[in-house]
RNA sequence: GCCGCCCUAGCUCAACGGUAGAGCAACUGUUUUGUAAACAGUAGGUUGUCGGUUCAAAUCCGAUGGGCGGCUCCA
């Protein structure tokens, strides 16, 4: 789950709390592993966390107990002291257990810290003489946590504010799989109990709209082992979610003047040659069995160079341009076995990807299009937050990117000219560009308040080099065109995740896979109620109709499991007076009416 | 891919070395129901899979598949 990246700053007061926890945290664990040996403890957005290598694994029994050391450490009130040491001092220090836990009854050590060692041999790599360490001194001024440090903590440990222990998980020593895994322990930190306790309350919500959890209730998809991890199988009403965001987001395109096209899903792995995918990415592009002397086939990863052949199979004048060739379609890509997760990583991810082949003039204003389309699609789903990132290259790896100089710098200035164009917050990405040209990736807040990437624009004048893509000028002369790739939704199952979880499975009637659901109120009733239910759906409405000999409480009650946005009752009063009595999920209310007047609710 | 945890009926869970069980869902019958669960019955499992230990394995061990939390990666 991509957090809204906002660690908090070194000066911030909550960024001393949670250090001061992190301390407090390992302080905790050595209590009970004395041999621990320690890795780093920085503050992250929320919280804190600290790496630790144990001689067995962390049980939640540790969680508590551990928790509970720490509420007992707060409640010593012990200051937090710095101290300068040379670097031969500190390593002196770390290799004879100076940072150990002092019981009170004897002299427990921590060991030899060798992590803690290589971490100031790394800052003296840097040229630094001297490092800073932070002593826990309790009231009887003796020393009972010490831990390199650069600082920043709270005055004691007692003005930590609200903090909780959440997750173990493991991680690598600086993050490298060559490196020594290491046990992580996770916590939250807030200034008040009150924030803490919003802040839990918030996570217990993301885990109820867990749409791996709602897609099984909803019946929208499943999984199946034997089909494989990452392979979403989409039941009839996670497929019909699936067409109406399609059809949405075609009309929205065609309305702009797109062309949609159609491509196969494989392709000779000379095409990826060309397109200079196949020598980078080839771990992600399952290779077919091939008869003998015949071509090597591959899944299509992605859908560029399709496109580009069928760019090259007309010839293109600078009139028809900007030229727009969408599709959604699905590509392929082996994903670590590790990385899928629900429908927000799959192997099978269908994309409505467009590739705008434009002339260089026609860039700041194709741009300024694709993100007039971007706001539209966002208030369509009651997104209101979003901002921008304007990924360019590192400058420190040229080697990574294909393509001149000069192309990457007109590329990077049109796009952060069509952001500032747009008007909402962006921010820059170095490093962040693909290898053959740099993006502006959208990111929306859903309506808990995380954020997601979304929509990608990325700009190449590198890949119609590579595919000799041209367009005759107005001059007469061939013209090479620049090619924005465009992605509206991203991955379609990935967005149907994201929009799972911020509408909590109760989608607006536009969206809902069924739109209503009558109940006659007994089986008397069932003559005019399914002539409403054939009504309904000869308009076109996703409509269903409850059948089943049970009681109307009993009908609702399952009607309400569904999140169906709107259920019709049908009883005496209803057909004497041919109405339809319409509940509303959103508002409980219910409010009779005639037909018409529903088919107005549901095309609103 | 790596580290850790998990996998029992369609779903949610129990049993934790000694005969696999409940609720919901499904099915059958009775009830004909007016705003979040009518009543009774029936059926449903080689405990993910394979192998091992044991007189005996859902339970212990190993492998493998899948899931989850992280790490790493993300054209």
């Amino acid at each position: 789950m991509p957090p809204r990246s906002s660690k908090p700053a070194e000066t911030d007061p909550i960024y001393g709390m949670r250090h001061s926890c992190a301390h407090m945290l390992a302080q905790a664990v050595l209590q009970i592993f004395p041999d621990a040996k320690l890795g780093v403890g920085p503050v992250i957005e929320n919280g804190f966390y600290y790496d630790f290598q144990l001689p067995r694994t962390l049980t939640p029994e540790d969680m508590k107990d551990l928790q509970k050391k720490m509420e007992h450490i707060g409640k010593q009130g012990q200051t937090f002291v710095r101290q300068e040491k040379t670097i031969v001092e500190a390593k002196e220090f770390l290799k004879n257990g100076g940072m150990g836990v002092k019981t009170g009854t004897g002299s427990d050590t921590s060991g030899v810290q060798p992590f803690k060692i290589e971490l100031v041999e790394d800052l003296a790599a840097k040229g630094e003489t001297g490092v800073s360490f932070y002593e826990n001194v309790d009231q009887k001024g003796e020393v009972r946590f010490v831990d390199l440090c650069r600082g920043n903590h709270t005055e004691t440990t007692g003005k930590v504010g609200a903090f909780q222990l959440t997750s173990i998980a493991s991680a690598y020593w600086k993050g490298d799989s060559e490196n020594p895994s290491m046990q992580r322990i996770y916590g939250v930190c807030f200034e008040t109990e009150a924030e803490l306790k919003e802040y839990l309350a918030r996570i217990e919500e993301a885990k109820k709209r867990d749409h791996k959890i709602l897609g099984k209730q909803l019946g929208l998809f499943a999984f199946s082992p034997l089909v494989g991890a990452g392979l979403p199988l989409f039941l009839p009403k996670g497929a019909r979610l699936k067409k109406l965001l399609e059809d949405f987001i075609t009309k929205e395109k065609e309305k702009r003047g797109y062309s949609f096209v159609c491509i196969p899903h494989i392709a000779k792995d000379a095409l990826y040659v060309t397109s200079g995918h196949l020598g980078k990415y080839d771990a992600m592009m399952p290779i077919m069995e091939t008869e003998e002397g015949g071509d090597a086939l591959v899944m299509k990863a992605m859908n560029c160079p399709h496109h580009f052949e069928l760019f090259k199979a007309e010839a293109h004048s600078y009139r028809e341009l900007p030229l727009r060739y969408a599709e959604n379609t699905t590509v392929y890509r082996n994903e670590k076995s590790g990385e899928v997760n629900g429908l927000f990583r799959v192997r099978a991810v269908t994309q409505d990807d467009t590739h705008h082949f434009v002339r260089h003039d026609q860039i700041g204003s194709e741009i300024d299009m694709i993100l007039g389309l971007t706001r539209v699609v966002y208030e369509k789903f009651d997104f209101k937050n979003f901002r921008a990132r304007v990924s360019i290259r590192d400058p420190k790896k040229p080697e990574k990117y294909f393509g001149d100089d000069a192309l990457w710098q007109l590329a990077e200035k049109n796009l952060v000219e069509g952001v500032q164009r747009w008007g909402a917050e962006y921010f820059i990405g170095e490093g962040e560009a693909a290898f053959y040209g740099p993006k502006i990736d959208i990111m929306v807040e859903d309506a808990l308040g995380r954020e997601w990437q979304l929509t990608t624009v990325q700009l190449d004048f590198t890949q119609p080099e590579n595919f000799d893509l041209e367009y005759t000028g107005e001059d007469g002369k061939r013209q090479r065109p620049a090619v924005l790739h465009v992605a509206i939704f991203g991955s379609l199952e990935r967005f149907m995740g994201i929009i799972i979880e911020h509408f909590a499975g109760a989608f607006p009637a536009w969206l809902a896979p069924i739109q209503v659901r009558i109940l006659p109120v007994s089986d008397q009733f069932l003559p005019y109620a399914t002539e409403v239910f054939e009504k309904l759906r000869a308009e076109g409405c996703r409509v269903e109709i409850d059948t089943a000999a049970e009681t109307l409480g009993k009908k609702i009650r399952n009607a309400e499991h569904t999140r169906v946005p709107y259920m019709v009752v049908i009883g005496e009063k209803e057909t004497a007076d041919k109405t339809v009595a319409v509940r509303d999920y959103a508002t409980k209310k219910q409010e009779t009416m005639e037909l018409n007047a529903l088919l107005v609710l549901l095309r609103a």
